[in-house]
This record gives structure tokens, C-alpha cells and sequence, in this order.
DNA sequence: GCTTGACCTAAAGTTAAGTTTAGCAATTAC
DNA sequence: GTAATTGCTAAACTTAACTTTAGGTCAAGC
């Protein structure tokens, strides 16, 4: 007999070094799909292991798993992605990454400008307001977290 | 009479940006202290806003409020910080920024040298294992979020 | 002198990204 | 064939960084 088609949850996360728990997190958050055995246990395609390696890496930059879905989706549903296929969405995330660290730099800039002047005095001081982030609104909330990694690579500052 | 000494919760909040429940929680880990009045209310130095609005840039850095209050404990407890003060402080946070940005380009490069290879694929690729961080022992849990942005910014690569 | 608005505290709610626990079912190993 | 693994679901818990709510106090204007 064929060995049973696709990797039991176990097998993957040995593979990717995530915990099972995550990897159910994932499917749950609709990273990755799962089929089902007879006995009602996913089974994973091997294409798997590549999505999710990429979900790693895309998150030791910081980016959010709502945006790696969405940088994820470009993968044709449930045809084994190609070599183009990843190329087509690597080259969006290299984009996604130069746009970041194009923004430290500017940032780091403005940075030596206010160094030795302690002119970190609002409302002038030009580090403070890269944006106009903070003060669209008189003192509206800036909605939870979404705000700090997440825009700094979103931003197109 | 001179005017009450210090500034309300809500001058301050008006002069930052920032939200009096904000404030108010920045107070409460430690960022910045506030006497009272004899009522019982905040009054704020000035330099507070000079606190707040570092605060406020490093988190634009996805920096978390641990580390900058960190980096705030190198000012001088009470006494109002000089230019020097900032000088110093500022210095440390643009290595770390130097720090993040070094390790941003060198991920980009190894993804440069992956896109068409279609390789991501574990554990032979190098982007997977820039630190060999996921599997230190056995698919051990990586506690937490503490990873994503505060290590990459921590992280002495 | 009293009403309105700014402030106070304490506690509970929110989001993201998971982990942990509890109680069962399916597989594998001996 | 049965014990030990591994897997399943659902629900509760965790951390960071706040906001919201509830119920009460202080201060300022008229």
C-alpha cells in the first residue's frame, strides 16, 4: 500500500519547528488548509511546510498574520504553487521590505538631526510628526495596537 | 498668584496627542510620575511631554513600552533632563535602529537570493534559520509574541 | 452656590497571536 | 488486544497596550 497521502499535524510542526497548537491557529485563521482522514484527522498537503516557513519568515519582520493572508492569497488556491508563483508574491514582500527600511532610514535621519538639540518638543519637532499621525483628530484614539509594526510597513511614507 | 504649578492630565494630553487614559497608563508602568495637587489631581513637569513624545516615536519603531522604559531609566530620575541627557539617550536608540535596519537588509538579501528558487522550504533554507531560533530544542514553544518585533530590534545578528 | 466639566480609581473589556486545559476519539506499538 | 501516543474540539487563559465603564470627587464659571 501507498503510505497514507499527506503529513499528520505532528509530522509538520517537526517540520517547521511550530507547535501543533499553532499550526491549528493557522488553519483556524485560514493561513493554510487542511484535508481530513477517514478518522476525521488533517491531513497536509506538502505545500504546507512552504507556507508556512513563509508565514515565519514574514514574521520575524513584524508583519502581521492578517497581512500575510493577504500576501498569501496570491497563492493560486489549491494547485501546488510553482517556483513562479512564489517569486510573484517573494517580489511583493521584497517591496514590502525595502518600503520598511526605507522608513528607519528616514526616521533614523531625522533622528541625528534632533540629536544634541533635546528638541523633542511638540508640536515642531519633525520626528514627531512624519505623519501627522497622532493628531488627525483631536486627541482620537489611535485604534489599539494596529498602529506600530503593522504601518511601518504599510505606511507609503 | 502664579499659576498652579505643573500641567493637568488634559494639557498635557492636548500638548502630546496622546489620550487621558493613555497617560494615565503610561503613569501607572512607570514612563513618567506626577506630583499631586492638593485635590488630589496630576500635575505634570514639562519634561513629561519630552517623555511622552520619545515614547511615542520609539513605539513608532514597534519598540515595546518595556524596552523604552529602559531607555528612559538613563535620564536622570527628577532632576529635568539637559540636551546632554537626550544626546545620550537618543545615541543608544539610533544603534538599535542601526541594529534593525541591519538585519532587515540582510533578510532582504537572502530573500533576493531566493525568489525563483521557489526553496523555501525547511530546514535548508537559509531565511528560515537567520538565528537557528525555531528549533533550539525540539519544536520548544517560542514563549509567546515576545519575538516578532522586540527581538528583531534585540537581537545582537 | 450650584452646575458643568475635568479628574480620580478600580475593574472589566479589546485585539493579536497563540497556549493550556479538559474530556474524548483515532492510531500505533508491543 | 490493549496500552500509550497522537489527534480532535471547545473554551479558557496569556501578554501588551490601551480603552471603556461605573461611580464618585474636584474645580471653574456664572
Amino acid at each position: 500500500m501507498p503510505p497514507e497521502r499527506g503529513l499528520a499535524i505532528g509530522a509538520l510542526a517537526e517540520r517547521t519547528g511550530l507547535a501543533v497548537s499553532a499550526i491549528r491557529y493557522y488553519e483556524a485563521q485560514g493561513l493554510i488548509t487542511a484535508d481530513r482522514n477517514a478518522g476525521g484527522q488533517r491531513r497536509f498537503a506538502r505545500a504546507a511546510i512552504r507556507r508556512l516557513s513563509f508565514v515565519m519568515i514574514a514574521q520575524q519582520f513584524g508583519v502581521s498574520l492578517a497581512d500575510i493572508r493577504a500576501l498569501l492569497s496570491e497563492l493560486p488556491g489549491n494547485r501546488t504553487p510553482t517556483p513562479a508563483d512564489w517569486a510573484r508574491i517573494s517580489l511583493r514582500f521584497r517591496a514590502q521590505i525595502d518600503q520598511r527600511i526605507a522608513t528607519l532610514e528616514r526616521l533614523r535621519d531625522d533622528l541625528d538631526g534632533c540629536i544634541g538639540c533635546g528638541c523633542l518638543s511638540l508640536p515642531k519637532c519633525r520626528l514627531y510628526n512624519p505623519d501627522d499621525r497622532a493628531h488627525a483628530k483631536g486627541s482620537g484614539p489611535r485604534y489599539l495596537m494596529g498602529d506600530s509594526a503593522a504601518s511601518v510597513l504599510n505606511s507609503d511614507v
